[in-house]
DNA sequence: GGTTTGAGTTTACGCATGTAAACATGAATT
DNA sequence: AATTCATGTTTACATGCGTAAACTCAAACC
């Protein structure tokens, strides 16, 4: 089963530092999206079932580490879209950007600094 | 409201060509996915409800013809990507493949290719 | 020791989705 | 005219998601 939007927001916590507990998360994470505690719990509770985090008792709580990698994730997230709409490949979502005008001239210049990489490690 | 994956199965046989009519869309799809006749009517009223197509009578049927363009959905779509995983912007997606090692040549070859046109239409 | 409290666990509830059967209705056929 | 057929419309139903309240239970306090 798939980690949920709302659920990759508690993952995207814990991948930047964990192990967390609950209540560090609310706190992280509550104001922002406007989350009760319960809510915080519920996605924790799937996580778990989804074996995406795991818990280990620290006294009275437990806290929370990732089991998911984000690197994954984002992998899987990725393939997903570009499986469903660009026939499974990079280069085609980069021209619909490069098309729409929705490339920054950041991105070109992180584009070609990547594809120099690229040729050097070739070469 | 967005338009569903398996909605958007029947948006691209529209989008191959247009208008159809439910028979022709189900012949196109059904096999593949294997859908019933009562599964693409419930995909195909979704989407009229959602504005996503539009239905004109021919006939005893009805000839459906998208709204939506597939520009514009691939835009929504990647964009959501982008901003729930990758800051908003398209280079780092490319350098989290690349990291992954899943470039293939082609890619290589057409983003080279890519940025310089863009160079070409800069000059 | 009884009570409050903090934390996890269970249950809930409305909405979207995937999938489709049931129903309605007008056209074609006998 | 009655029946069948084609097509669209309505209803259904399980599952997942977003959101959270209710319940439990052990630890802390009075």
């Amino acid at each position: 089963m798939a980690v949920s939007e709302a659920e990759a927001v508690v993952m995207e916590v814990l991948w930047r530092a964990a192990p967390r507990s609950a209540e560090e998360i609310l706190a992280e994470v509550g104001p922002a999206q406007g989350w009760q505690e319960g809510t915080v719990k519920s996605l924790l509770n799937r996580l778990l079932k989804k074996k995406a985090v795991k818990a280990e008792k620290d006294g009275r709580r437990y806290l929370y580490t990732p089991l998911l990698s984000r690197g994954k994730y984002v992998s899987q997230e990725s393939k997903g879209l570009l499986d469903r709409l660009f026939d499974g490949r990079v280069a085609p979502l980069v021209a619909h950007f490069s098309e729409q005008r929705k490339l920054t001239k950041k991105d070109i210049a992180e584009l070609r600094k990547l594809l120099k990489e690229l040729d050097d490690e070739q070469a």
